[in-house]
RNA sequence: GCGCCCGUAGCUCAACCGGAUAGAGCAACGGCCUUCUAAGCCGUAGGUUACAGGUUCGAGUCCUGUCGGGCGCACCA
């Protein structure tokens, strides 16, 4: 609709005399009716540039407009707008080709551009929390809009199942088995004491009983008073003490809580195509190739034993180690050999999700790709802005490594996956969020989620009445949609009609609320329609196209809802 | 101190890469169920878009500054 506007335009551009290829300027629904259903400001914005005054250039471009079957009046206001007033057959015809091309319909063709989308990568520290789990819903309804809009989208989970923190991870497992076996022994305050710590320890004893015990003055005797220096000395004696059993302990921690956290995120309707491990990039040598393109290019330097990365030279404000004074490489190494890797297999598009305390990592990752003769334009990073829970008024506090978190398993368990998914999902990223998990978790009209969930089952109802009344599904095809005239129904037609452009600026936009918000107008619209007018009427012919109008609807809130990664249900 | 994000109705948030009279929901108040699900609908009220300048035909949107909130500033991940 939209864009056979916007064709018209163009060619009533091309047919002004003057230069050749103005800009089209922008094609914009109007705000209030009288102004018509579309509105240009071509006129407005060619002023300037040909020095004339907008009305004048806006007349001359209106009769250079090419005729439509569509466009009711072309009309000249204000400033200089060019309003265009459309058929009535222009909405009606919406009803058979939305319930022609059904789910497809306002989604773009395949085959657009190739986009790798990295998100939560949470570490395997424990279970994903309410934080991560905002960043679940959001990546997951990008990458669903992203390929609605036609985009090839390839979802990634990164690993990082190396480095100091999956060490401390382990020790800390070891310690609570250490103490199942008996031994005394106090974890540092610094260690992960969450309850899930013991199960995996228990897990290990189960397995292994007491093979992996060892005195407690071998492992906690006198220790340095600095709590880093502690955790360090832990995994350095865990390491001698246990030998090639510290794999052992290291794994299970690893592998346990990774399997948790890909099945608490497949419940939640999240699945990736691949779940990238960090450790695998320095197995197959990969960081360090990274690092030595980074050296050939002469961005590397040696200082106080370590090795540095010159960010600076692009932008960043000190530069990065990248190899530590201990021979370990960081894990900003690893990451740079990643987000190598991921341009090498070919995708035009690289997308991550962070958590907004990451967002001082964007300079030097950007620099690397930089650094590495890549174009790093081709790298995005959104942001997600911490999401803060709320019981009614009461903050809800938290803090991972004390383990007091209310993690994303206990929210979908409170307030259910559907109204998880939405409310997350209701606010663009960049905004901090208030979570009131009351709300969430009321079945009333306070609720968004079941507001848009209960017009798509009133529909559903409303045909299953249907069938009990006529026995007879109706032929919808032979309706006549130029029946659909009463006000109610052309505002729902004109929503309807919105969806494509609401997808494609959701798209490049990366912005699922967009969608949530239409959801919403559409289904007031069709309760209002509901509450206004009677569906099921005598009259065969306008009984059938309003049937076909709420099924178009209908399919159209199970469409947006399937974006978003809710259900669509038909009885509530 | 430096950097990034954000300040819109009492509360939570929209506003389509600068457009015409800034919109929803909740909360408040008043109405609508012998009719397809009242988890619904209709109506009323609520604003100097934090503040001060600037850019232009036009600014919630762009620029500068101030104030306020969040988050970062490791040889951790």
């Amino acid at each position: 609709m939209r864009a056979h506007l916007s064709d018209l335009i163009s060619t009533a551009l091309s047919r002004l005399p003057g230069d050749g290829q103005p800009a089209p300027g922008h094609l914009e629904r109007t705000r209030q009716k009288s102004h018509g259903d579309f509105a240009s400001n071509v006129a407005l914005l060619l002023a300037k540039r040909l020095g004339r005054p907008p009305r004048e250039l806006a007349t001359e471009l209106v009769a250079q407009l090419p005729d439509s079957p569509w466009v009711a009046r072309v009309e000249i206001a204000g400033p200089g707008f060019i309003n265009f007033h459309l058929v009535p057959a222009a909405y009606q015809a919406l009803v058979p080709q939305i319930l022609h091309e059904g789910r497809d319909f306002g989604r773009g063709r395949q085959g657009g551009r190739r986009i790798l989308l990295e998100f939560v990568s949470a570490n395997p520290t424990g279970p994903l929390h309410v934080g991560h789990g905002r960043g679940a819903a959001y990546g997951d309804a990008v990458a669903r809009i992203l390929r609605a809009a036609g985009y090839a989208v390839s979802c990634e989970y990164y690993v990082n199942d190396a480095g100091r923190q999956m060490d401390i991870l382990a020790i800390s497992v070891w310690m609570r088995y250490l103490d199942l076996c008996g031994e005394q022994v106090t974890l540092p305050a610094k260690g992960y004491r969450g309850d899930y710590i013991w199960d995996i320890a228990a897990g290990l004893h189960r397995e292994f009983g007491n093979a992996l015990q060892r005195d407690s003055d071998s492992v906690t005797g006198s220790l340095p008073a600095d709590e880093e220096q502690q955790l360090d000395t832990l995994i350095q004696r865990a390491r001698e003490l246990l030998g090639p059993e510290y794999q052992t302990v290291h794994a299970a921690g690893m592998e346990v809580l990774v399997d948790d956290i890909r099945r608490d995120l497949k419940e939640f309707g999240v699945e990736f195509d691949r779940w990238f491990s960090e450790r695998s990039l320095a197995d197959s040598g990969e960081v360090a190739r990274a690092a030595g393109l980074l050296r050939d290019n002469g961005y590397l330097y040696e200082k106080d034993g370590a090795w540095w990365f010159r960010s600076t030279d692009f932008g960043d404000e000190k530069d990065r180690v990248v190899v530590r004074e201990n021979g370990q490489t960081t894990y900003f190494a690893s990451d740079i050999a990643y987000h190598l890797d991921k341009l090498e297999r070919g995708f035009d598009e690289l997308i991550d999700i962070w958590g907004a305390d990451h967002h001082g990592y964007i300079k030097r990752v950007q620099a690397s790709l930089e650094a590495m003769g890549r174009d790093s334009a081709a790298f995005t990073v959104l942001l997600v802005q911490f999401a803060v829970l709320y019981r009614g008024r009461e903050k809800v506090s938290m803090s991972t490594r004390g383990g007091d978190f209310v993690s994303l398993r206990e929210l979908r368990q409170e307030v259910g996956n559907d109204a998880a998914r939405f409310f997350y999902v209701l606010r663009k990223c960049e905004q901090h969020m208030d979570f009131d998990l009351d709300l969430a978790k009321s079945r009333s009209n306070d609720n968004p989620v079941y507001y848009i969930q209960y017009a798509h089952a009133r529909i559903c109802s409303v045909f299953r009445q249907h069938a009990e009344q006529s026995g007879d599904p109706g032929d919808l095809a032979a309706a006549d949609y130029a029946l659909l005239v009463e006000p109610h129904e052309m505002d729902l037609l004109n929503r309807l009609s919105r969806f494509p452009e609401v997808l494609e600026s959701a798209a490049s936009n990366r912005e699922p609320h967009q969608i949530a918000y239409w959801l919403q107008e559409l289904a007031t619209d069709l309760h209002t329609y509901y509450n206004a007018h009677q569906f099921l009427v005598a009259d065969p012919r306008l009984r059938a196209a309003r049937l076909g109008l709420v099924e178009a609807t209908r399919r159209m809130l199970a469409s947006g809802l399937e974006l978003l990664g809710v259900s669509a249900p038909e009885t509530m």
